[in-house]
DNA sequence: AAAATAATTGACAGTTTTACTCAGGTATGC
DNA sequence: GCATACCTGAGTAAAACTGTCAATTATTTT
């Protein structure tokens, strides 16, 4: 029961994005440093949080990414599903309609129910709040030097 | 975010096990026949099950397993836990004292409460609870016929 | 117009994990 | 002593994960 690194990673380059965004593009090269993720992974990475309504994309010097939506209105369960990790935790479920098993597999109900357990939890965290924690951190940090 | 097979694997072999056991113990073959999981993977469960304290085992002809403790007492995670299924969704926080990333890391937090409610989930469901889930079903699939 | 920046795309490759199988060995009951 | 059934470790094919590389397109600055 593993999160991917790729969920990590987009998770990790959302929050960087928005804590140095401002209304300003924010560049993959930037977060790359800053996250110390490698430029071409982020790329595939970005690709997919734009499909996914995450972010916008501006082309050209001065240009990067920028939040498609206020930072309240994006969940992490959302990041996660753009960059296409399942959160599902058996592969008959991934069908909308659930699985064939669903009448005489036993444990069908667990996977659903623990399915649900995660979806709910994901989605009640917003890309704000991950953001403002990061910025507590980030001065707790400086107050102790 | 998937729950390996050899973890529903487990799960299952363990209810059906349970449905079919009424004191005696009851063979690998058996439960390999009935659930079309294959022997040798089986025994190579069965032997972390025996390991977590899940079964015992009684060898010989007539042999097999049993549970080591009432169904009641054993727990979905437990038998996870067994068959060496981390339920930690990230790495670096497989130890029990928790990551070093602790202190910077933003997306600790998401990833720490995750776990938790996985772990709560998972803990709550009995084997009990899905032997008799499994003997409703089988008595509903009889009434139609 | 040319140059520089930065997103965009698809293909590909190394490594790790998963999901098993195989070949034996050991204990027990009849 | 033989059939049954557990026990053990090694090995392996396929898939998934985690990236890299090469080439292109769009935009802005000079």
């Amino acid at each position: 029961m593993r999160m991917s690194t790729k969920a990590q990673y987009a998770v990790r380059a959302m929050v960087n994005l928005n804590l140095y965004s401002e209304g300003s593009p924010v560049s993959l090269r930037d977060i790359s440093l800053r996250e110390s993720i490698s430029l071409t992974y982020l790329e595939q990475l970005f690709v997919k949080l734009r499909r996914g309504q995450i972010v916008k994309s501006v082309r050209g010097p001065g240009g990067g990414y920028l939040l498609a939506r206020p930072a309240r209105e994006i969940q992490v369960d959302e990041i996660i599903d753009s960059v296409e990790e399942s959160l599902v935790p058996v592969a008959c479920m991934d069908q909308k309609h659930g699985c064939v098993c669903d009448d005489h597999c036993v444990t069908h109900n667990v996977w659903h129910g623990l399915g649900e357990k995660i979806r709910d939890f994901l989605a009640s965290i917003t890309l704000e709040e991950l953001t403002q924690e990061a910025r507590s951190k980030f001065n707790e940090a400086k107050g102790k030097n």
